[in-house]
DNA sequence: TCTGGGGTCCTAGGACCC
DNA sequence: TCTGGGGTCCTAGGACCC
């Protein structure tokens, strides 16, 4: 029998902003950006969500809601931060912690009894063990598996401390809604509605077969979760440490749509360059690149590519992905951009000669373009990552001041 | 309600190979 | 030259989570 920990920070985010500004505790405040702004809220602090603001919800609408919230833009290493004080915390209870978000872990506290006393016991130091360290709240859920307890620490909330006893699980799922289940989302909610399952309890009572043939696997895996069972998907996996990730990807939506392709192809540029600096961060060689491209009318369509190589090198995320853009761009007005690296393998070794080659040509041609955008101003900035398309037959183009013999002042 | 950014997992079809 | 079945890889899209 297993003693899962499900330890979720309470309004993380909001609850770090108070931390360094004190006024705004107790207020409405809303974290992701300006009510002006293209945008969802990130996260509202529990008096904005008393106006019915929520994460994942358009700032906009945030603001029509609730115009006396205070927006706030958030401070994201702030929260690395302190999601690094939990985490460390965390590492004193158990060897195998997994964070499984920036705000919430999983820890395998089986057979620590002897150690660290009864599971209550111990979900309330490390409750405070965790005040004392951020001076933030949080919620632990405690039972045997990930899925009960991380409904636990939902249903404990804010602040709590929830356990279920061993063979409880069933009884405790049974009167919570569907939507409880982590999985089940609008859709799946939707379409367990129209077979009048509505609570936890309703799909316990159900044939494994009528599940199987209606929702096929995921019927199944349902089945099984309306038990208290971490059954399939990522639940169905022991407690550890971080693996590598699955794949790297940056996006950005415009402020305003656009169709000048000179931008568009920098902004590649840029995306790129960030997914390559996570790749050689996490020494991982990545084979396919994918490219997501969103119109004003919210329509998205993604390309891939997958390569004979792997690799980490911006140079070839760029002209990919610039390849895949060229090759599927409608001409329509573009809101979204975005670039993924997916199919990674670590590194084993040195970089080949070819590649460190590569690599070479690819920063000095980098350091041209830094002293073009030297020569241009900021202005050229969006001109000369542009360039870095056919880069070589337009540095001539761009730069008659070569010939110049005098500098500019 | 005019809809971010970073991820995971699953499905389904086609290519290709044996 | 009218044709099966399985395995694997690749691609595109979608549900979902924080």
């Amino acid at each position: 029998m297993r003693t899962i920990f499900h330890v979720d920070m309470d309004a993380f985010f909001v609850s770090v902003e108070e931390l360094f500004r004190p006024e705004l505790k107790g207020k409405p405040v809303v974290v992701g950006g300006q009510p002006d702004q293209r945008g969802v809220v990130s996260a509202a602090s529990y008096a904005a969500r008393k106006f019915g603001v929520h994460s994942a919800m358009p700032l906009r609408t945030a603001y029509k809601l609730c115009p006396q919230a205070i927006f706030v833009e958030g401070h994201p290493e702030r929260y690395r931060e302190y999601s690094g004080r939990v985490r460390e915390v965390l590492g004193r209870y158990s060897p195998q912690v997994e964070m499984a978000s920036i705000d919430e872990a999983y820890l395998d506290l089986t057979g620590s009894e002897r150690l660290l006393g009864p599971p209550l016991k111990a979900a309330h130091n490390l409750h405070e063990d965790i005040r004392k360290a951020t001076n933030l709240n949080c919620s632990i859920g405690v039972a045997t598996s990930r899925l009960v307890a991380k409904i636990c620490s939902d249903q404990a909330k804010p602040n709590g401390v929830l356990w279920i006893l061993p063979g409880q699980e069933a009884r405790f799922l049974a009167p919570l809604e569907v939507r409880k289940i982590p999985g089940v989302g609008k859709v799946t909610e939707k379409s367990l509605h129209t077979y009048n399952i509505r609570k936890i309890g309703d799909l316990a009572k159900l044939e494994r077969s009528f599940l199987e043939a209606k929702f096929g696997k995921w019927g199944l895996a349902l089945a099984g979760k309306a038990l208290g069972h971490d059954a399939g998907g990522w639940f169905d996996r022991d407690v550890s440490d971080g693996d590598d990730p699955k794949s790297i990807s940056h996006e950005r939506t415009y402020g305003e749509d656009t169709r000048d392709q000179g931008l568009i192809e920098a902004t590649l540029a840029r995306l790129s360059e960030m997914v390559g600096s996570r790749l050689r961060e996490h020494h991982l060689h990545a084979r396919t690149v994918q490219l997501k491209l969103r119109y004003s009318d919210f329509s998205t369509f993604t390309r891939a590519h997958t390569l004979d190589e792997p690799t980490q090198l911006d140079i070839v995320l760029i002209e990919q992905s610039r390849k895949l853009f060229r090759d599927n761009w409608t001409g329509g007005p573009v809101r979204l951009l975005g670039v993924q690296a997916s199919n990674l393998q670590k590194v084993e070794g040195q970089m080949s000669l070819l590649e460190q080659e590569k690599q070479e040509r690819w920063r000095k041609a980098l350091s041209a373009v830094d002293q073009i955008r030297g020569k241009f101003g900021a202005k050229s900035v969006g001109l000369a990552s542009a360039m870095r398309g056919g880069f070589e037959e337009r540095v001539h183009e761009a730069m008659p001041q070569k010939r110049d013999p005098k500098p500019k002042p």
